[in-house]
DNA sequence: GCGTAGATCGTCT
DNA sequence: GACGATCTACGCT
């Protein structure tokens, strides 16, 4: 059971030909990981099983920022078997396990070697599903049936799971301190949690799913 | 809405 | 042997 294949939510069902999805570059993982979190906000994240596509719109995301960041699991350059997929090259896939029973996914950044990550902590779904679906990062993996089988997974391969540039209208992103990391220090304080201002899928504590500043836009 | 407790096991020390 | 990049249920305000 515990290294299989699971399935994703058949509400994640969807139609790629009626939204407007493109693929992104190699070079756009290789960039700087905080931009890349907060472009992420409205990004599709897709999986084609067994023919047909299942996919959900990211509201929110936090950047892990590698050796220097004693809240990631790269912390002083750490590498173990579980951590090793964070190494490889920006576009990958990174899945942990936690707290016994949970997955979270993480999309690698930066180039190989780096160890950077972006956590995928929520996401909408198609059209009329329930907002508590994807919120929140095992929910999140749950629904769309992320497991550790799929660590080290190319996202930008062709393959069965794939991060989708989507045109859509831009979101008012909110900025935050990251969730659930009180052992980490300093580090704890840093503003690098993003979400999307106006999307009831957004995880956390209701303090923190509104920006910390109202009505700051944030650039790219 | 808020805070707390318990579940449950892979991973690393 | 201790501890989670979490979630749910439950009780209180």
């Amino acid at each position: 059971m515990r290294f299989e294949q699971s399935i994703p939510d058949r509400r994640l069902l969807f139609d790629p030909e009626e939204l407007t999805l493109r693929e992104y570059p190699r070079s756009f993982f290789r960039g700087d990981t905080v931009r890349i979190a907060r472009s992420l906000i409205g990004a599709w994240f897709a999986r084609i099983y067994k023919g047909q596509w299942y996919g959900a719109r990211i509201v929110e995301t936090e950047a892990y920022l590698g050796a220097q960041d004693s809240a990631a699991h790269s912390y002083r350059g750490r590498r173990t078997p579980r951590v090793e997929p964070m190494y490889k090259d920006g576009g990958h896939l990174y899945v942990f396990f936690v707290y016994g029973m949970h997955y979270c996914a993480n999309v690698v950044t930066r180039p190989q070697g780096t160890a950077h990550a972006v956590l995928l902590r929520a996401a909408e779904g198609p059209q009329g599903t329930p907002p508590r679906l994807l919120s929140g990062p095992a929910r999140l993996c749950a629904a769309l049936g992320i497991t550790r089988i799929s660590s080290g997974l190319d996202l930008l391969a062709g393959n069965e799971m794939r991060l989708l540039f989507s045109s859509g209208p831009k979101a008012r992103i909110g900025t935050s301190a990251r969730i659930g990391i009180d052992y980490a220090g300093e580090a704890k304080n840093w503003p690098l949690r993003f979400f999307d201002e106006d999307s009831p899928a957004v995880s956390g504590p209701a303090r923190l799913r509104k920006s910390e500043i109202p009505g700051l836009m944030q650039e790219l």
